[in-house]
DNA sequence: TCTGGGGTCCTAGGACCC
DNA sequence: TCTGGGGTCCTAGGACCC
């Protein structure tokens, strides 16, 4: 019989990013109360990042910047540098890699690592600790890095301790240090996980751990059967070092300066997005099937419009003029607070049969479905079935 | 607490096919 | 003429995370 082999994996947790590469570009920003934010002069810029100077004079996430400013006087707002942050990005990451090649970023400013291969077993606090050390020398940038024997425990400690800090948590401590915590604090449950769990009588994580596999999957489904299996430490997720490489849409929205009942206004700001997202698509080298236009009202309900193309979509005009029309369907004339456009179900360009151009388009739209049967052999086999050539039905 | 912008994954119903 | 089961794709919306 073959036993699992234990892993040791580690999340490196990035303590308030933004703000900190802020404070590493200009050290004289070390020590003070800084946030960072969106558009810290229009009505509605928020705190995306601030320092723990700020926090401790009640400054979080989300808050409107006007506000910030006068719970916090002295407030320093900076606007947000998002190429500055992937660079440093990019560095946090290669820099992990010199350790292992098991490196898996996660967001801008977190990654997993699987150790196991580099003496993880047996010396898991050093090679964190050397991490942490060497992040800080070279980067100027402080983290908190979580040990344990897989994703959700390593996530869960790197939350333990910040700034700087290294947690382990074994799964022998889970009963201990997790199943005391309200379920509100466990990673994947919100506000709405956490109603329906009270209404399960479910209050802690321990509650979810020692409830019934049937109890929690009638009412929560899937997502309930992945909770309640974290409860009781257990994750089988691995490293991927790949993940991140596949991306599944690239999209852009904004929230107007104010709510919008004029359409041509609408028309000119989805034209933008549009061609945001074009640009982003093409430094990405994708191309993509479905465009969706998503509007939120002034009342906060949320809506959208989706269509999947026989053609993939990439250019600027073609992804505007498309967007008008889901818009059109969309829209029923009320104040409009944000809106976005999205393209999904994307592929990588070099995988297009024939670039199209825009000319062509119109007479392939109505003509050829080549292109999408194509398509969905790929989908269905993998990318191989085009060489091959062989249809079956 | 009146809330940005970037994403991912899941669900449920209808269309459509065999 | 009102009857099955299985499967995939598409669309809209919800929940969650950083």
């Amino acid at each position: 019989m073959k036993v699992a082999k234990v892993r040791v994996i580690l999340h490196v947790d990035m303590n308030s990013f933004f703000a900190s590469v802020e404070q590493a570009e200009n050290p004289k920003l070390k020590g003070k109360p800084i946030a960072v934010a969106g558009n810290p002069r229009e009505r509605r810029g928020v705190v995306v990042t601030c320092s723990y100077e700020a926090r401790a004079l009640g400054v979080y996430t989300t808050m409107n910047v006007g506000e910030a400013r006068r719970i916090a006087p002295h407030l320093v707002v900076i606007q947000t540098r998002h190429a500055l942050y992937r660079q440093y990005s990019e560095k946090i990451f290669d820099l992990l890699r010199q350790f292992t090649p098991l490196v898996e970023p996660v967001s801008i400013d977190e990654a997993y690592m699987d150790i196991t291969d580099i003496g993880g077993l047996t010396h898991a606090v050093e090679i964190a600790e050397s991490i942490q050390k060497r992040l800080l020398a070279e980067l100027d940038l402080p983290c908190s890095i979580g040990i344990a024997p897989n994703k959700f425990l390593a996530k869960t400690a790197s939350d333990l301790k910040k700034p700087l800090g290294i947690s382990i948590l074994r799964k022998r401590d889970v009963p201990q240090v997790l199943w005391p915590l309200p379920v509100i604090e466990m990673y994947g449950v919100g506000e709405s996980t956490e109603q329906k769990l009270h209404a399960l009588n479910i209050q802690t994580i321990g509650d979810l751990a020692n409830a019934s596999h049937a109890l929690i999957k009638g009412n929560l489904g899937k997502h309930g059967e992945r909770l309640h299996a974290r409860a009781n430490g257990e994750d089988t997720r691995i490293v991927d070092p790949e993940a991140a490489e596949d991306r599944k849409s690239v999209g852009s929205s904004t929230t107007l300066p104010a709510d919008e009942t004029d359409s041509n206004e609408l028309y000119r700001t989805l034209g933008k997005l549009s061609e945001k997202v074009s640009r982003r698509l093409k430094e990405l080298e994708r191309v993509g099937y479905t465009l969706t236009v998503q509007i939120k009202y002034a009342n906060w309900k949320q809506q959208s419009r989706s269509h999947t193309y026989t053609v993939p979509l990439v250019e600027s005009d073609d992804l505007t003029q498309k967007a008008d029309q889901l818009l059109q369907q969309l829209w029923n004339g009320q104040p409009v607070r944000l809106i976005g456009v999205t393209v999904s179900e994307l592929i990588e360009q070099t995988d297009i049969v024939e670039q199209l151009t825009f000319d062509t388009y119109e007479r392939y739209e109505k003509e050829n479905e080549t292109l999408r049967v194509l398509h969905q052999l790929q989908q269905k086999f993998g990318r191989d079935v085009i060489s091959k050539g062989k249809k079956e039905s």
